[in-house]
DNA sequence: CGACTTTGACCAGCGC
DNA sequence: GCGCTGGTCAAAGTCG
């Protein structure tokens, strides 16, 4: 792996260098730590997974971390901020268990919303109750993911095709966030984009819901292949090549299948050329992170989105 | 002309 | 109940 001495992002800033998901995962008091970005990364489904997952070789990951629904209803739906610890305190343990408890929901049951104007007064009252009737049913979500990307881009290119049908100003942030669909037919996967205000570079993107359809795109060139080569070592703490291939696989094919081309866009594009070192460094840290992120795939719950049966 | 983005408005949930 | 915020809708605009 490249040089570790000139990465801000991994060291100085944000000290990933102690980073260990287990340990933050769960214990994660803001109250009683420092601020750094990886006291505040709170995970997603299953703790335990993940961190068997990352405690390989966390500290070379950018990420960028995993985030649940359940930890996000406060953080990602509200701000990112808390994410990356510098906003109010979050409430740190009203999400430590259920996180598996997601259960397939029609997510289009806030569509039961009544046309904007000129609706039926009786039909209206009626629906309403029955909107409030369903809201008294417990409410369940699509299961969602999110993760943490450094990216320039606000959309990164995932080889899905997306329609944009939303953006709100986040509190607090100078950064909207994107709501995104799946322009899939009976698709109904959606997407969130923002940006962390505490270090722009940063992207979360949550997924919610899962494809019912193959990716349009496919994986172009030999990103699979750099994405093995970055860094063997991980890999070669899995014994199996069949695991490491699914892994890479599963990743790519849901999340980000073209993602080299818009690696090599964005960090060619920004950085001057005496960086050259730190550009190949913060693109294999890349890699690196997809690839991590991969072998998370393969521990995931199947309720997870992106998830695939093999 | 279709696909997509932008943007203001609306609605629901939540905390006070 | 009220205000704030997140999430969504849909008309208008833009682009290829």
């Amino acid at each position: 792996m490249a040089n570790e001495n000139h990465d801000p992002f991994h060291h100085d800033e944000l000290n990933h260098s102690n980073f260990s998901f287990s340990q933050n995962f769960q214990g994660f008091d803001p109250s009683s730590h420092s601020t750094s970005f990886s006291d505040y990364l709170h995970g997603s489904m299953d703790y335990n997974t993940l961190s068997k997952a990352f405690d390989l070789s966390c500290s070379s990951s950018e990420v960028i971390s995993s985030i649940d629904d359940n930890n996000t209803k406060k953080s990602s739906a509200g701000d990112l901020s808390s994410l990356v610890g510098i906003s109010e305190t979050p409430k740190s343990s009203e999400s430590s268990s259920s996180n598996e408890a997601v259960i397939e929901e029609d997510s289009t049951n806030k569509k039961d919303k009544q046309p904007k104007l000129g609706c039926e007064d009786g039909d209206d009252e009626k629906s309403k109750k029955e909107n409030k009737a369903k809201k008294k049913e417990k409410k369940v979500k699509e299961p969602r993911f999110a993760f943490l990307t450094k990216s320039e881009i606000d959309h990164l290119e995932d080889g899905y095709r997306w329609r944009k049908y939303g953006q709100k100003a986040v509190k607090n942030s100078p950064y909207p966030r994107s709501y995104y669909r799946c322009t899939s037919q009976k698709c109904i996967v959606k997407k969130r984009v923002e940006r962390s205000y505490q270090d722009p570079s940063i992207v979360m993107t949550t997924y919610e819901g899962q494809h019912n359809h193959h990716c349009p795109a496919t994986l172009r060139g030999n990103a699979s292949s750099m994405l093995l080569s970055s860094s063997p070592s991980l890999f070669a703490s899995s014994t199996s090549m069949g695991l490491e291939q699914r892994l890479h696989q599963d990743f790519f094919s849901q999340f980000l299948p073209t993602y080299s081309q818009s690696d090599q866009q964005i960090f060619h594009q920004n950085l001057p050329q005496p960086h050259q070192q730190q550009q190949q460094q913060q693109h294999q840290q890349q890699f690196q992170l997809r690839r991590d992120y991969g072998l998370l795939q393969d521990l995931l719950p199947s309720s997870f989105p992106g998830k695939q049966e093999p």
